[in-house]
DNA sequence: ATGCGCCAAGTTTTT
DNA sequence: CTTGGCGCAT
């Protein structure tokens, strides 16, 4: 093909963009590797290389776009769509596409196209049967554990026949015994859990080599974002749609690579170049998002990491304030004094809440921050664990609607028979049960013909027929719209009625929820109007929903999320709370070396995302299974250029023992980094004597005043106080605070107390003032 | 069969 | 501080 016959790239696809990035965009046949740095333009690459093949003639049907959420795919979608008006191309998570070509060839699997997908809640239960079934109460391995180590086993590639225990490891031994049974199960009740979506596909690639040949011939361009997190099972799925046609393209940055613990292998990404014959490699290293001292201190900590490719990242953005490290007493005072400062800036017009994100290492500490957002008065928005479609109710209206799809679905129809109550109990689920097992039926067959099965009595034998028989009215409903699906199902169920006649205030919010999913049907059917499967496909995309794909953007609130689920984000604004060992490294993850890069990675991804300010946090103390425990300084801390960074500890805490508690001097420090912290907040508020003590020996002073040598300091720093905060008082009891004068050591608040209907005047600084409820903990 | 209440346990990150 | 699981009483 000659030069002249190429259509000419039109300017708009190329403008604007480094060279690095023009290399990538144009390069169109071969393999290809972005090592794409945090904030580089990735996304933008991609979807501008997605346009430059479709100008080149390649069809839309012929690329697929591998990622991680359903959100990032959404954007891509767009962009390729704004850029080129076209909307064929596949993209998709990992686990939607493969859903897809299973159901297209489910038999190769032993499924029918109808299976359900089983989220990790079901697969628990689906275990938990097996272990009935296999008549095992392990000791030492708990379900969750046993869970574990099959979806390991999945994600390796690893089917239950082909499992074998390592010798003396007592889980495996369990594993082994039950992974077949749980396996067995599964496809007995025609359904896969998410690891089998990769498992499946991949194996059906692996024993099928024609089907191989035509979806690889099918999908010529293939590309794969955040490749640093692909398993085994994902690289096999890749890997054999581009052995004839080796146009893949993928994007990763190994630094960033924080699913180890699912599997994921740093080695797909490290070894691409070896795996693959002239791969193409582009290094993205400019970074468009952060101001350099953001940089500085993500990069300085990510050289600590041994396991990686070495990375230059830069930036041509001006350089911003010092990155912040800030030391509170306790964790709710670390939640109080940032969701204050958060709603001053916002009150001020410096920021809106939607340009700000609170980060956390697990889902657990959402909570304070909630309440504490909640307290000032700030929206905020959770991108969080127990979401919409883990509810029980959201639950067991899908249920519903799976034993509808799906009757053979058992585990479905386990969860519902008896919910709303209707007399049906655990003996005679147990004597249907082994009646479908007697007879090789499926469970709702069995119900079906209860009235034939002498162990149970006629009057149960009624309300299961009465049951079927709703049953059966629901599936009338079931290929128009999923809406109308739904409400059948709350009607014929007595679900609807159960939950209005309850009357309580916890079955009202249910209510709500069910109707929230109603309205989430409305608009699939909208989305969807001439589909087919119309409530598989809802179905399908209930179970494969990310955390992350309910995060509104545009909304104005403050988000608050994991690390993990921060990916791919960015925020102008961006505050990492509790980095504290145990919990930032996790101490599931402390003892080895590679989990600890990974957790250093995570910190890594957390810092990358701000754009213009990064806060860092900690607390000396923090609630643990209901009690307080002293905290340790996260080690990453140490690997930081604090002399960079604004270091600041708005209050003095009194430790009775020293010994056990914090010091963040414990931990070795660079000798290119003097203890040289700008404190702002210190020499705002703290009075003379203090600033003294400090300066000559700098961070000594402050460890100092950590271990509590400092008798007599206040417990709050006066920037925890806002107006109309409910205060306690050792003396006077409760009250508000109806005024705040004065700056820094001065800061005076001017409080009514109920009990005395009094005001009175403190110096914040001094005075016992603590927020009501914390007074317990002095 | 249901429902309440107690006790125990366990809490990383997620498609 | 929560959730789940189990046992007992109705």
């Amino acid at each position: 093909m000659s030069f002249d016959q190429q259509p000419v790239p039109e300017p708009d696809l190329f403008a604007s963009l480094t060279p690095d990035q023009c290399e990538a965009v144009a390069h169109v046949d071969g393999p290809l590797l972005i090592l794409a740095g945090p904030g580089s333009g990735k996304t933008r690459v991609v979807t501008h290389r997605v346009a430059n093949l479709l100008r080149h003639g390649v069809s839309e049907y012929q690329v697929l776009a591998l990622t991680f959420t359903n959100k990032a795919a959404e954007e891509m979608r767009q962009r390729v769509m704004s850029l080129t008006g076209r909307r064929g191309v596949w993209m998709g998570t990992f686990h939607s596409f493969c859903a897809r070509l299973l159901r297209d060839y489910a038999p190769l699997a032993g499924l029918q196209p109808n299976f359900t997908i089983h989220d990790k809640d079901d697969s628990l239960r689906v275990l938990k049967q097996a272990m009935q079934i296999a008549d095992v109460q392990p000791a030492h391995a708990t379900p969750a554990s046993i869970a574990n180590a099959i979806s390991w086993a999945k994600n390796h590639l690893i089917r239950a026949q082909d499992f074998e225990a390592r010798k003396n490891s007592p889980i495996g031994n369990i594993t082994e015994k039950l992974y077949p049974v749980y396996q067995q199960l599964l496809l007995e009740a025609n359904a896969v859990d998410f690891d089998d979506l990769l498992l499946h596909v991949a194996m059906m690639l692996r024993e099928n080599e024609s089907l191989r040949a035509a979806l690889d011939d099918r999908y010529r361009y293939i590309l794969v974002d955040e490749y640093q997190d692909t398993n085994l099972a994902q690289y096999a799925l890749v890997r054999s749609l581009s052995i004839d046609h080796s146009n893949l393209a993928v994007t990763g940055d190994p630094d960033q690579s924080i699913y180890g613990w699912r599997g994921a292998d740093l080695n797909n990404i490290l070894d691409f170049e070896r795996d693959l014959p002239n791969v193409r490699v582009v290094r993205l290293e400019e970074n468009f998002r952060s101001t350099p001292s953001i940089l500085r201190v993500a990069d300085h900590l990510i050289m600590h990491n041994i396991k990686r490719k070495a990375k230059r990242l830069f930036t041509s953005r001006p350089e911003g304030g010092p990155v912040r490290l800030v030391v509170y007493p306790t964790g709710n005072d670390e939640a109080d004094a940032i969701a204050v400062r958060i709603a001053e800036e916002i009150r001020q017009g410096n920021r809106t809440a939607g340009d700000i994100a609170i980060f956390y290492r697990i889902n657990a500490l959402s909570r304070q921050f909630e309440h504490a957002l909640r307290s000032a008065g700030v929206p905020y928005q959770i991108v969080n664990g127990l979401e919409f479609y883990q509810r029980r109710e959201i639950k067991d209206v899908l249920a519903y609607l799976q034993l509808v799809n799906n009757p053979q679905n058992q585990f479905a129809l386990l969860r519902i028979i008896n919910t709303p109550t209707r007399g049906i109990g655990k003996v005679t689920i147990q004597r249907l049960t082994r009646h479908a097992r007697e007879l090789g039926i499926s469970l709702l067959e069995a119900a079906r013909e209860s009235s034939r099965i002498e162990t149970i009595p006629k009057r149960t034998a009624t309300k299961i027929t009465a049951f079927v028989a709703a049953y059966d009215r629901m599936v009338q409903h079931a290929f128009g719209e999923v809406r109308s699906a739904i409400q059948s199902v709350l009607e014929e169920s007595g679900y609807r009625r159960w939950l209005i006649e309850s009357g309580s205030e916890e079955d009202q919010e249910r209510l709500a929820n069910i109707e929230e999913l109603v309205t989430a049907a409305d608009e699939f059917d909208r989305q969807h109007p001439e589909e087919t499967n119309r409530l598989e496909r809802f179905l399908e995309q209930a179970s494969l929903v990310a955390d992350t794909d309910a995060l509104e953007e545009e909304s104005e609130r403050v988000t608050l999320m994991t690390m993990h689920a921060a990916k791919g984000l960015e925020f102008p604004v961006v505050h990492i709370v509790a980095v504290e060992e145990r919990l930032l490294p996790h101490e599931r993850s402390m003892d080895d070396p590679d989990k600890l890069e990974e957790e250093r990675r995570l910190l890594f991804v957390g810092m990358t995302r701000a754009q213009e300010e990064l806060h860092l946090s900690l607390s000396q103390y923090r609630a643990f299974r209901g009690d307080r425990r002293p905290t340790i300084p996260s080690q990453f801390l140490m690997e930081l250029p604090r002399e960079q960074m604004a270091y600041s500890e708005p209050s003095g805490y009194v430790d009775d023992e020293p010994d056990e508690s914090f010091d963040i001097d414990d931990f070795e420090r660079p000798e290119s980094a003097p203890p040289t912290w700008t404190d702002e907040e210190f020499i705002q508020e703290a009075p003379d004597e203090y600033a003294a003590e400090r300066r000559p020996t700098g961070g000594t002073a402050a460890a100092e005043r950590m271990h509590g040598k400092l008798q007599g300091g206040r417990r709050y720093p006066p920037s925890t106080f806002f107006q109309g905060m409910a205060v306690s008082h050792p003396e006077y009891g409760n009250g508000m605070i109806v005024a705040l004068s004065g700056q820094g050591p001065k800061r005076t608040a001017r409080v009514f107390f109920y009990q005395t209907s009094e005001e009175r005047s403190f110096l914040l600084a001094h005075s016992p003032l603590v927020p009501e409820g914390d007074e317990y903990f002095a």
